[in-house]
RNA sequence: AAGGCAAACUAGUUUAUCGCCGUCUCGAUUUAUCGGGAGGGAGGAAAGUCUGGGCAGUAUAGAGCACCGUACUUCUUAACGGGAAGGUCUCGAUUUAUCGGGAACAGAAAGUGCCGCAGAAAGGAAAACUACCCUGAACUUGUUGAAGGGAAAAGGUGAAAAGGCGAGGUAAGAGCUCACCGUGCUUGUGGUGACACAAGUUGCAAGGUAAACCUUACGGACUGAAAGACCAUGUAAACCAAGGCUUGAGGGUUGCUCGCCCAAUCUUGGAGGGUAGGUCGAUAGAGCCCAUGAGCGAUUGUGGGCCUAGAUAAAUGAUAAACGCUUUAAAGUAAUUUAGAGAACAGAACCCGGCUUAUGGUUUGCCUUUUUU
């Protein structure tokens, strides 16, 4: 099983991350609020994510950092979810997620509320 | 034992599983990817962006004014507003001469401004409220004290009242005179110097404030890695129209003035193309460690060794276990055992030198307080 989280799942390109805004559908799972499309594009990845750690919420970086690592950490887990799914069709998502929340919150939940925003992800697409 | 100050060190360790970002290397092929291996991967402040440089671009023909910074001395350094050693003033402690702090520590005899309240008077060679002295008026002849003058010694106000204190002197007083002290000036000696010490003086006739303007001395081009260079893409300093031509439009030269340089490269409008990617800059440096020489020290000479993060919506993480540390509770005379909890401040973004701020622990030195012997 490949669990490997690289460069290549980042979305990083301009026009792609204002198309997530424009016209992507929005899900909110606390402490995550994510914005997600599918794209017909062809990507390096199956799936694409920018994380975002709000500075209006956390005002130090190191404690952005933080948050970030263990957002991270918990999508590498759970992207089995979402690549099962889009392995059948052909289509790719780009998503943008965001933490709301403004402390940090145990990574064992997080690992929880993330399973549940993926699964909710697949059926909005279904 | 607790608290405070200063200095130094440290910033949990190991293993397993799954991952992240560079570097080197091997193999495979579809020549651009895949797979394997080796080795590296945040800090003492990476922070604040307060300073000094390097580096880069623009410009180099300068001068004056303006503006900004610094301000005891000597040294140190690439440089500094940093650091070292020292001087002066000042605060605290006592062991009375030492120790430990602090200082926006140049100039008030260039000029201007300001000094609230209180007080008679607060800067003008000023000022007389009480009380003092002299002259002197009135009458009740020992009282009241008009008026004029003297006087800064006493009281009172104030942060500050015009050198301090004592003696002489005087109507009462006054540096008016004298001794001592203070302070200014001159000379001499010592010191690289800031200054110190000594002697003299027919100075004391006059405050503070420059963290008010100001004066003096010294220094200062501007911008900032989103700098900048190259590659890729695009006909793009391209195209169209109008105005403007050597009798000088316009541009550059720090903000202004003068001066200087370039000189039709210009101005306005219209229509319209494309990028927002990559490589370098960018990690071998005023570098770090060790030894040794010079110096009180900051620092520096010489020799040897080492290579030590380079990301770019931004890498160093997650989970589990063990050990170590701190702390709480229980058991025990004690060593200790068991169980629980905790581990700070904080994340490189071109690179260095400093300063400042945040902060867990350990050690050493000094000081204070309390308890026991």
């Amino acid at each position: 099983m490949n669990q490997s989280f690289g460069k290549e799942y980042k979305l990083c390109r301009r026009k792609l991350i204002d198309g997530v805004f424009k016209t992507g559908k929005v899900i909110k799972q606390y402490p995550f609020v994510v914005h997600f499309l599918e794209v017909d594009e062809k990507l390096e990845a199956p799936f694409q994510v920018t994380i975002s750690a709000p500075k209006r919420n956390f005002r130090k970086a190191h404690d952005r950092n933080r948050i970030k690592r263990l957002m991270r950490e918990t999508i590498r887990f759970n992207k089995m979810i979402l690549e099962d799914k889009i392995s059948k069709s052909q289509k790719n998502i780009i998503m943008f997620m965001v933490y709301t929340s403004r402390e940090e919150i145990p990574f064992t939940t997080l690992m929880k509320k993330n399973e549940l925003l993926f699964e909710q992800i697949i059926k909005n697409i279904e």
